[in-house]
RNA sequence: CGGGACGUGGCGCAGUUUGGUAGCGCGCAGCGUUCGGGACGCUGAGGUCGCGGGUUCAAAUCCCGCCGUCCCGACCA
């Protein structure tokens, strides 16, 4: 490619709506182009790293017995309403009318098409296991896109499905998919780690999530410094507590905490830590309505309690929810709850006692309550928010958390679609069983984002060779000098038979405004040919990672620009 | 949706406070000079000042409404 033919203008400025580097550089090297909040147009040169990751992709996928299928993006309504997503993906879903007045909906995965798919071909236990996967665009109307491609509207996913008879057969799928999410990651060379991870509204069992080290990253996970646990801010289970010693237990007294509705007030008043207050924080799960508990200096994992309830959409109570039950926020606690509010307590309440909580009455708390003797739970869970410092759950050493971009999540969602959608096979006993599932996503358009995050210096993008648009650019130093103008094109036909990507720079532009270029796109390796070097008889090399430069004969330079290649990452 | 900021040629910005008929740098086109780290000179093209309404002799500037974009929080590859 000559790239005074290339469709791609590079930006001296910032532009100002740029903010993350992988956004910012993306804009300016001529990778990308917005078209409203979200979306954007992919240029010549994010085409060509957009397909190396594909075909990575396809390549591990393809190797691993799946097969490449291809569904459509606009979608009928109806199977998503009987698994409930069409509610519980709620406004995330982007949702059109057809001119007959049907509800159409863009796929923001594919569940609800693929399992019915499945279905329909595959009665037999005898066909599976399978595996299907598409690298389909996806949808999905995002509260607030932002930082350029790691969060948009519409990106390229690969999303994979595999049906299995049973948890064992799925396990190995599973497996499968996980070994061959590692050899698409490495050979992108990105730095990243595998964590437990929750299930979000996909639901379904164990999962994990493929996370991209990186400081601009939206997703935080925790890690024990020994390495003995990694998992998902929002899926980190903390160290269960030692039990409570019940053996001497304060009696349950009512107090006046006049205007003392905040843990912190109450905390004040009493002369009392948070860690000794109840906080009981009322849901509505799909109509019904349920009490956490958790100790004061803790929040409740909210995710952690929509998945507890999956499909069932868990919200906060409002003012009106309060009233109709006639409870007083800011004062509700435990004892005395009416029967039909579900009470769950998070498995740290387990180790407190005589516990200073609202007393269902206006401007009062009771301190001493403790559970069983005056309160009931119903069920305890895992239901907080893990924190900095918390006991890794394995060894007990203080965890950390890191930030990072989720580029892969894979699942096993068992037969959380199959049942409802009624795909079943004949087993060979003869009876109908749902298929057991597993979905395995994986983000090509942030991966391309998360890739420059990692791979970045001062002057530009620095991509690893594998993603890299062109892998060499030959620069014609000396636009005016027909030798040197006859060299480069030798040189860049020299690259060309040897199969290296190579852009020849034949711009009539000065060679400051080409080297800035080319560190801008982050090409691995520069080879310039100019005056001085025809003239000595040599080219000169650069490899853009390290900014190593060094000379090679001008003849079997192209050679030596390919071999430099070679030993780059 | 809640909080904050911003919309002026392709990009980055000034002008808005104090209304007077739009400017700078980069980029773009032509000519000439330059030619190994974003060259220089001359000439030129390019703007419904986000949109709609209002006030005024006169609105980029003041008032009202709307739209869009970005940043901080609630969803996810």
């Amino acid at each position: 490619m000559r790239m005074s033919r290339l469709f791609a203008r590079t930006l001296r400025d910032d532009p100002s709506e740029a903010e993350a580097p992988s956004h910012r550089l993306l804009l300016r090297a001529a990778y990308i182009r917005q078209v409203m909040a979200g979306v954007y147009t992919m240029l010549p040169l994010g085409m060509r790293t957009m397909r190396k990751i594909e075909r990575i992709v396809r390549e591990e996928m393809d190797g691993s017995g799946a097969q490449e299928i291809r569904m459509p993006i606009i979608l009928p309504a109806e199977p998503w309403k009987v698994t409930g997503r069409w509610q519980a993906y709620g406004e995330i879903m982007f949702k059109l009318v057809d001119r007959h007045g049907r509800e159409l909906g863009l796929g923001p995965t594919h569940e609800e098409v693929v399992t019915p798919l499945v279905a329909g071909e595959l009665p037999s236990y005898r066909d599976l296991p399978v595996n299907l996967y598409q690298i389909e665009w996806k949808y999905r109307d995002e509260y607030r896109p932002r930082f350029g491609l790691l969060r948009v509207r519409e990106f390229l996913m690969k999303d994979a499905y595999s049906f299995d008879r049973d948890e064992e057969g799925l396990h190995a799928s599973y497996d499968t998919m996980l070994q061959a999410y590692r050899r698409v990651f490495d050979r992108c060379g990105l730095r990243y780690v595998i964590v437990e991870a929750d299930p979000g509204t996909i639901g379904g069992g164990a999962n994990h999530e493929f996370m991209a080290n990186a400081d601009v990253g939206e997703d935080l996970y925790v890690a024990c410094p020994n390495g003995d646990y990694l998992a998902d801010l929002e899926a980190a289970t903390p160290r269960p507590p030692e039990p409570a010693d019940t053996t001497a237990l304060e009696p349950l007294t009512e107090v006046s905490t006049p205007s003392a509705a905040t843990i912190d007030a109450v905390s004040k008043l009493l002369g009392r830590p948070a860690s000794n207050m109840l906080k009981c924080i009322l849901f509505d799960v799909g109509g019904r309505a349920v009490a956490v508990l958790v100790p004061g200096d803790r929040e409740v994992n909210e995710t952690k309690l929509a998945r507890r309830f999956f499909p069932a959409l868990v919200r906060r109570f409002e003012d009106a929810d309060f009233a109709s039950l006639g409870l007083v926020k800011g004062y509700v606690g435990p004892q005395g709850l009416p029967d039909e509010i579900m009470v769950l307590a998070d498995h740290s309440v387990r180790g407190g006692k005589d516990w200073v909580t609202g007393a269902n009455k206006s401007e009062h708390h009771v301190t001493g309550a403790n559970a069983e003797r005056d309160f009931r739970v119903d069920e305890y869970a895992d239901l907080v928010q893990i924190r900095e410092g918390d006991p890794c759950p394995a060894c007990g050493q203080p965890l950390r958390i890191e930030r990072s971009i989720v580029v892969g999540h894979i699942y096993q969602i068992g037969t959380t679609y199959s049942e409802p959608l009624k795909a079943t096979f004949v087993d060979e006993d003869g009876t109908e069983r749902p298929y057991v599932m597993g979905c395995y996503g994986l983000g090509i358009t942030r991966t391309i984002a998360a890739a420059v995050e990692q791979n970045h210096d001062e002057h530009g993008i620095t991509w690893p060779r594998a993603l890299a648009p062109f892998e060499v650019v030959v620069i014609v130093a000396n636009r005016d000098d027909e030798q040197v103008t006859a060299e480069g094109e030798r040189i860049y036909l020299e690259l060309a038979s040897l199969g290296v990507e190579v852009l020849l720079d034949d711009r009539d532009e000065s060679a400051g405004v080409k080297f800035a270029d080319a560190d801008l796109m982050g090409f691995p390796v520069q080879l310039v040919v100019g005056r001085r070097g025809v003239d000595a008889g040599t080219v000169d090399l650069k490899l853009r990672a390290t900014g190593a430069r060094s000379t090679a004969p001008l003849q079997g330079g192209g050679q030596a620009a390919a071999d430099l290649l070679a030993a780059a990452p």
